[in-house]
DNA sequence: GTTGTTGCAAAGAATTTGCAACATA
DNA sequence: TATGTTGCAAATTCTTTGCAACAAC
């Protein structure tokens, strides 16, 4: 894994690099799968840093708009993990957790295609594969 | 469209076709988009048909699960729509929210070849496209 | 009659907002 | 110092549940 600078890429996003918002961007790199701010809350918690769940949610937004993090919605919460800079998709093992980045190959060209046949302006596109990971199987 | 008979497509899901449900649906089924909960109670409510909120939920959580419709997260709400039978994608107009199907064409193949490099098990995908639909653009 | 269904009121849960104290550039 | 940030408490909102009355088979 590259190394990554975690103030550096607040501050990319407009953020200043606060002791809250490091804690919630180093918490959301070191996991595989996704976390939602109740899950983030906990955790930081636990050990002892104190961060507001208040902050917790205004730092996952902002980062989310940002496309510093994927959102997947988990059981009528958001979940959000860090991702590449690059369009991507995701396999998502549905018994881990584990989030996969994967190249979209040729959904991109079905995605031209489909637009084109039915005369609509593509915006973005989403697509992602839920199963069992290599572990999980 | 093919005529659409409510109360045995309420049968089929395991469902008896009360008054509530068959309003529940008729209404979705009109709709070009994908309606929440909150929407089908005030459309019915306005209608003057007495259904309450929670027979709304409960009979769309039940047809969802039933595979009658599709469901789409808008803005922390869960909306449904009415779906075919066989498996498909959608083409979303972020501007009006017309939802249409489409077929998943290049998208399966991705799927497979994706899966199997990655030695990943699949139950399920999704992929939608975003964007303007031919009269909003 | 038995079993499924409804809907109110209350409970739950996630997320947002107001605002005064605080930290950073 | 000016502006961005925090976090508590309160408010919002969507959704679910308990339960007694009711409807369908």
């Amino acid at each position: 894994m590259a190394t990554l600078d975690v103030p550096v890429l607040l501050r990319r996003a407009g953020l200043r690099p606060t002791t809250q918002r490091v804690a919630v961007l180093d918490a959301i790199a070191a996991a595989s799968t996704a976390l939602t701010a109740q899950d983030l809350y906990s955790q930081l918690r636990e050990r002892g840093g104190g961060t507001g769940l208040t902050t917790v949610y205004r730092t996952l937004s902002a980062l989310a708009e940002a496309g510093v993090l994927d959102t997947f919605e988990q059981a009528g919460e958001q979940g959000y993990r860090l991702c590449s800079a690059d369009h991507h998709h995701h396999l998502v093992c549905v018994q881990c957790g584990v989030v996969e980045e994967v190249e979209g190959g040729e959904v991109e060209d079905w995605v031209k295609r489909t637009a084109r046949s039915r005369r609509f302006r593509v915006s973005s596109h989403r697509a992602d594969i839920y199963g069992r990971c290599r572990r999980c199987a």
